[in-house]
DNA sequence: CTGCCGACTTGTCGATAGGGAG
DNA sequence: CTCCCTATCGACAAGTCGGCAG
């Protein structure tokens, strides 16, 4: 009955945008029987007027400890000299001394910003002594540092005991809120502390000093009818609000880029997965129009109107490559990185011919977190074409797309299908290429291990399909020398228990008596397990080699369909703990409850 | 239309907890 | 039980996208 409830609702939710209220619990009486039906929270009402909850209870972010000065023994040195900082100064100071030993220290950009962000810092006295960061030796507060963090691994149990309980505390006390009639958890309820911006990528901020946030600070977003956070004794909050129509609990304006930083709920929490959810039912619309869409861009190559004609073009990468928007950023305040609507000429080159292959594009940019994408792509005749027209008479530093922005490709995407928008695209298309590749790769009849090494595969096609790269892990070579040498050993011992199978075996004949027998047996069972245990490290090689340079992890959380892989589970009988691990099966609670083994994206 | 703000999602990486081998 | 190693988690940065004012 409840299977058929929710199936019921889900469909409601597909097709019906117009839900009716339902509680949490239902009773009904059928023939005298009370029944009782617990509604998953997912299952619950939702609101139809843009508020996201009716009542929000919680106690208000952790603060980062306050500054504490380093012993007069640890000293800073200018030009030699040992000199005694205010306070606000040294602390500024200890940031640099932590991080000399990375290279972005000896940047040029990075020293400038921090001295410049440091000197304001310091005292006037301070401030007309220090002129030349050349001149500041760090290095007794670096020494300090390392041996006060090797000191902290070297803490008694007693004492790391202690420490992991006072978090536990913490956590008990502030990492949870009452929204409406559920305990949730909090995602980031400990405000950053202050300390040097670092950035990704070639940063034109990097160095510059992350400010410590106060109370002062704060706003906090709770419900009127709840008990409001008190601000630590002596501080005021910065303002206190009731907005219901957004989901955080508290802000703060960060002063590096004056954007503003929220406190928000845990992946796991119904909010979020209701919207998780949203955006995945969203993907599966696209999916039913997609071929309409198609249809729509590739004639628009042929409009009349250059910014059509982008349009399209643009759309048509967009969903070929599943790059992302691309929106317009400021100049000097961020990394150089581009999207789709961004690219520069600079960033493509076209190859009428290469290799046996016609019309070729070749893309090289730094996307997202300046991770390069480089990736080169036969291309139809119609769009080489154009890519060649949009290309005339510009600069190298030109937008490859001058008549197109994301605004304007969000607005024409809104017209083909309610709720388009590019970012839909990326994940449509790596939802279902996940959905198509298990299909193509499982066996049937594989091991459990050979099937999860197959899921992998299908991930990782996910994976390269959005770019998701990442440095081979600095331990990586040393690891897959273990496990080979684990491998090698397995072989050893494999042909050992063969030996002493066939050795079993002829005593047997010679002997044929029970205990011999029974000898047999153990030596087979022996070679069997051996066999398997082998057999899934050799799967867990191939697994890690494949994976060296990708990582799975960002697909997996944010762009497949989580019902994919629950059904997928289902179907073969895998448990869902190989899959997901436990932060994950929370995050995905929904749709472990929701998927059928014939789920279909 | 443009710039800016606000809210929310997506992204990488380093620290570390805790599981398994010896 | 200790040590080592890796999976996991949190920190925090950097995107997307819609709305609004001028």
């Amino acid at each position: 009955e409840h299977d058929k409830k929710a199936k019921k609702r889900k469909h409601e939710y597909e097709e019906d945008e117009e839900d009716e209220l339902l509680g949490s619990v239902f009773f009904f009486s059928v023939m005298g029987c009370v029944l009782l039906f617990v509604v998953f929270r997912w299952e619950e009402e939702r609101y139809t007027d843009g508020s996201k909850w009716r009542f929000l209870e919680h106690k208000g972010p952790v603060f980062a400890p306050p500054y504490e000065p380093l012993p007069d023994k640890v000293k800073f040195y200018y030009d030699g000299k040992p000199m005694k900082l205010s306070a606000p100064a040294e602390e500024v100071t200890t940031f640099f001394s932590k991080m000399l030993d990375h290279e972005y220290t000896t940047k040029d950009i990075f020293r400038k910003n921090f001295f410049k962000d440091w000197r304001k810092e310091m005292t006037s006295e301070e401030k007309s002594k220090i002129t030349d960061l050349n001149k500041c030796n760090f290095s007794e507060m670096s020494e300090y540092f390392k041996t006060q963090s090797e000191a902290r691994k070297q803490m008694s149990k007693e004492e790391k005991q202690k420490i992991k309980e006072e978090n536990e505390r913490l956590l008990q006390e502030y990492g949870f809120c009452i929204m409406d009639n559920h305990k949730e958890r909090i995602g980031n309820f400990r405000i950053e502390p202050p300390g040097l911006f670092r950035g990704r990528g070639d940063h034109p901020k990097m160095g510059m000093l992350k400010r410590r946030i106060r109370p002062e600070d704060i706003i906090i977003n709770c419900s009127k009818d709840s008990k409001q956070p008190k601000p630590p004794p002596g501080t005021k909050w910065k303002e206190v609000r009731h907005d219901n129509k957004v989901t955080w609990l508290a802000s703060w304006t960060e002063n590096i880029q004056g954007s503003i930083k929220y406190i928000m709920l845990n992946p796991s929490s119904r909010i979020k997965g209701e919207k998780d959810w949203q955006k995945y039912e969203t993907a599966r619309r696209l999916k039913k129009c997609v071929d309409r869409i198609r249809t729509q861009y590739r004639d628009d190559w042929k409009s009349k109107e250059m910014r059509i004609r982008q349009r399209a073009v643009a759309l048509y990468f967009i969903d070929k490559l599943a790059l992302r928007a691309g929106n317009e950023k400021e100049e000097g305040e961020t990394a150089d990185t581009v999207g789709c609507c961004s690219l520069r000429v600079e960033h493509i080159k076209l190859y009428p011919k290469m290799d046996d292959q016609e019309y070729v594009v070749e893309f090289d940019f730094l996307g997202k977190d300046s991770i390069r994408y480089y990736n080169k792509i036969p291309v139809e005749k119609r769009v080489f074409k154009n890519l060649q027209l949009f290309l005339e008479n510009k600069q190298p530093e030109d937008d490859l797309f001058d008549r197109l922005n994301t605004s304007i490709l969000n607005k024409h995407l809104q017209e083909l299908m309610d709720g388009l928008t590019a970012k839909v695209f990326r994940t449509y298309n790596a939802s279902i290429t996940l959905q198509q590749q298990l299909k193509e790769l499982t066996c049937p009849d594989d091991s459990v291990p050979a099937k999860i090494l197959s899921y992998n595969r299908a991930n990782r096609a996910v994976a390269i399909l959005c770019n998701h790269q990442r440095a081979p892990p600095k331990t990586f070579e040393k690891s897959m020398q273990n496990l080979q040498t684990k491998i090698d050993e397995k072989q050893n011992q494999l042909s050992a228990a063969r030996k002493q199978l066939k050795a079993a075996k002829a005593d047997r004949k010679a002997s044929r008596d029970e205990k011999s027998k029974k000898t047999v047996e153990v030596k087979r069972k022996a070679v069997q397990r051996i066999e398997e245990q082998l057999m899934k490290l050799q799967v867990q090689a191939t697994d890690r080699e494949e994976n060296k340079q990708i990582a799975l992890g960002t697909s997996k959380l944010n762009y497949l369909d989580p019902r994919i892989s629950v059904a997928w589970c289902k179907k073969f009988g895998i448990p869902i703990e190989k899959i997901y691990n436990k932060t994950q099966r929370e995050k995905f609670a929904w749709a472990i409850d929701m998927a059928e083994k014939d789920y279909e994206f």
